[in-house]
RNA sequence: GGCGAGGUAGCGAAGCGGUCAAACGCAGCAGACUGUAAAUCUGUCGCCCCAGUGGCUUCGAAGGUUCGAGUCCUUCCCUCGCCA
C-alpha cells in the first residue's frame, strides 16, 4: 500500500504536519477524524475538499470519521471568521446534521469490513458534560496565555470587534473532541484546513497530557482562487452538493469554468485521478488552453463523484447545445429536456395575443430584473436574448409564433442566466 | 469628563449656498474581445414609470436661516483619536 502522507505530498494537499506521521502511516491502521460544521443543512465545494481528504484515507486503508458538530457548531469557530458568528438554534444544527450526514453517505463506505466509515455527533459528549466537569477535565490543562497564542483568538482580540468568551472557548471543545475520540475509537489522527492548526495541536497536547500518547494532525492549504475570489462562490452564490439548491448542470459549469491556473490544483484536490492522469491534462492545459481539457475532466469526474455519472451525460450535452447550436433549430421537448434545471416560468398564452408582450415587460415579469426600469436597462444594453437571438430594443414584442413549438421561449440575461417561458 | 476630528449612495471618498441624485475609485449589472477563461476596453450604476427640460426619496437625527441647504446656524445621537 502507498503511503498517503506520500500521496498528499503530491497532491500539495500538506501545508503542515506533525512530525511522524509518514511513519504512522506507514505503520498501522490510522483512525482519523474531520470536523464538519453544520451551518447549512447542505455542504457545499468548500467542504468537498474536506470529504475528500476522508474519502481518501479510507482508500488507503485508514479509517475516516466524520465529526458533526452538533455541539460545537452551537459555539462558532472563530477561527478564520472576522466577526463574532450569529448562533444558530439546536433545532436548525440537528436539521442540519442530518442533511450533511446524508451528503457524507456518498463519498464514504460506512460497511467496509476493516475500516468502516463512522459519523459521530460531538453533541453526544459535549451536550451532556456540565460544566464542573467540563472545566475540571479539559479546562484545568490549558493555560489561558497558551489560548491567547493561538492566532485565531490573537487576531480577534487586536480586532474593534473583540471576541467572546463563547468562542474564546471553543479551543477547549474542539481538543475536547480530539480526547473523547481519541478515548473512543482510538483516533489518533486529525486533519483539517490550515486554519484548523490551532485547534488541532490544542487537542494532541490535552491527548499527551491527559493520557500521554502522542496523537497527529496534518493540515492542508487554504483554498484561494488564482482571481483572489473565495473559492466555491459565483455570481449565482455558494456551490452546494444538494442537487436541490445546485443543479448537477450549474454544478458542472462551475467545475468547466475553473480558471486555468487553478484547474491542476483542483485536479489533485477534488478528484482520485492518478498522476499519470493529470500530468498529461497539466501539459494540455499549457499547450492548448483553449481546448479547456483539465476543465473538461475536472468538471466529469467530480459531477460523477457528486452527482452520480448519469448526470453527467446530461450536464455534457445541456452544455454543448447551450453553447452551441441554435436553440431555435431544436424542437420544444429537446429545449425543455436541456433547460431543465432553468427556473422557469409560466405564461397564459393570452399574454401574447394581439399585439404581443413587450420586452420590457417580459424581462421584469419573470424576475430576470427586479423593476421595469432595470429591465429597459438591460434590454438597451443588449444584455438580455429570446431563443439565442438578442433584443436590444425595448419596444419590441413578442407574440406566440415566435415560440418554439408554439409554447416555449428561451429567455436569456448576459451569457449565462438562462430562464425558460412556457406558454399555457 | 476635557480637547480635537468626523458621520455623504453597497463600500471607500470628493463636495464648503443654486448648474447635486451628488465627482472619483472599488464592488455590482450588461457590452466588446475571448476559450462559457484571465487581463483589458466600453456602457450603466438611489428608486419608479407612460422614458420626459418626468415623478419620488436621499447626504447621522430633529429643528431653524434663506427664494433656494449635502453645503450656514441650533440642539441631539453616534464613531474615531489624544488627554484625564
Amino acid at each position: 500500500m502507498a503511503n498517503l502522507y506520500e500521496e498528499l505530498t503530491w497532491r500539495g494537499m500538506v501545508h503542515d504536519a506533525t512530525d511522524g506521521l509518514k511513519a504512522l502511516f506507514a505503520a498501522e491502521r490510522v483512525t482519523a477524524y474531520i470536523g464538519f460544521d453544520p451551518t447549512a443543512s447542505s455542504l457545499h465545494v468548500g467542504s468537498l475538499l474536506t470529504v475528500m481528504g476522508l474519502a481518501r484515507l479510507q482508500r488507503f486503508g485508514h479509517a475516516p470519521i466524520a465529526i458533526v458538530g452538533g455541539g460545537t457548531g452551537m459555539i462558532g469557530d472563530p477561527s478564520g471568521k472576522s466577526l463574532e458568528r450569529v448562533l444558530l438554534s439546536a433545532d436548525q444544527i440537528n436539521e442540519n446534521v442530518a442533511g450533511v450526514r446524508q451528503q457524507l453517505e456518498r463519498f464514504l463506505d460506512f460497511g467496509a469490513a476493516i475500516n468502516a466509515a463512522r459519523i459521530v455527533n460531538n453533541a453526544d459528549w459535549l451536550g451532556t458534560i456540565d460544566l464542573l466537569s467540563f472545566l475540571r477535565d479539559a479546562g484545568k490543562h490549558f493555560t489561558v496565555s497558551y489560548m491567547l497564542q493561538k492566532e485565531s483568538v490573537n487576531r480577534r482580540l487586536e480586532s474593534e470587534e473583540g471576541i467572546s468568551f463563547t468562542e474564546f472557548s471553543y479551543l477547549l471543545l474542539q481538543a475536547y473532541d480530539f480526547l473523547q475520540l481519541f478515548d473512543r475509537y482510538g483516533c489518533t489522527l486529525q486533519l483539517g484546513g490550515s486554519d484548523q492548526w490551532g485547534n488541532i495541536t490544542a487537542g494532541i497536547d490535552l491527548i499527551r497530557k491527559l493520557r500521554a500518547k502522542k496523537a497527529h494532525g496534518l493540515v492542508w492549504p487554504l483554498m484561494k482562487t488564482a482571481t483572489g475570489t473565495k473559492f466555491g462562490k459565483t455570481e449565482a452564490g455558494t456551490i452546494w452538493l444538494d442537487a436541490g439548491r445546485t443543479s448537477p448542470f450549474k454544478f458542472y459549469q462551475f467545475w468547466l469554468n475553473i480558471d486555468d491556473r487553478d484547474v491542476v490544483t483542483y485536479l489533485k484536490f477534488f478528484t482520485f485521478l492518478t498522476r499519470d492522469a493529470i500530468e498529461p491534462l497539466e501539459a494540455a492545459t499549457r499547450a492548448v488552453p483553449e481546448q479547456r481539457e483539465a476543465q473538461r475532466v475536472l468538471a466529469r469526474e467530480v459531477t460523477g463523484l457528486v452527482h452520480g455519472p448519469e448526470q453527467v451525460v446530461r450536464a455534457e450535452h445541456a452544455s454543448s447545445v447551450l453553447f452551441g447550436e441554435d436553440i431555435v433549430a431544436l424542437d420544444a421537448d429537446d429545449v425543455l429536456a436541456v433547460f431543465e434545471d432553468v427556473p422557469s416560468t409560466e405564461l397564459p398564452a393570452g399574454a401574447l395575443a394581439g399585439e404581443g408582450i413587450g420586452m420590457v415587460d417580459l424581462v421584469a415579469r419573470v424576475g430576470l430584473a427586479p423593476s421595469k426600469s432595470e429591465a429597459r436597462r438591460l434590454v438597451q444594453a443588449g444584455g438580455v436574448y429570446v431563443n439565442n437571438r438578442r433584443i436590444s430594443d425595448p419596444l419590441a414584442r413578442l407574440t406566440r409564433d415566435q415560440a418554439i413549438g408554439g409554447r416555449l421561449f428561451v429567455l436569456r440575461k448576459g451569457q449565462k442566466q438562462n430562464h425558460l417561458i412556457r406558454l399555457t
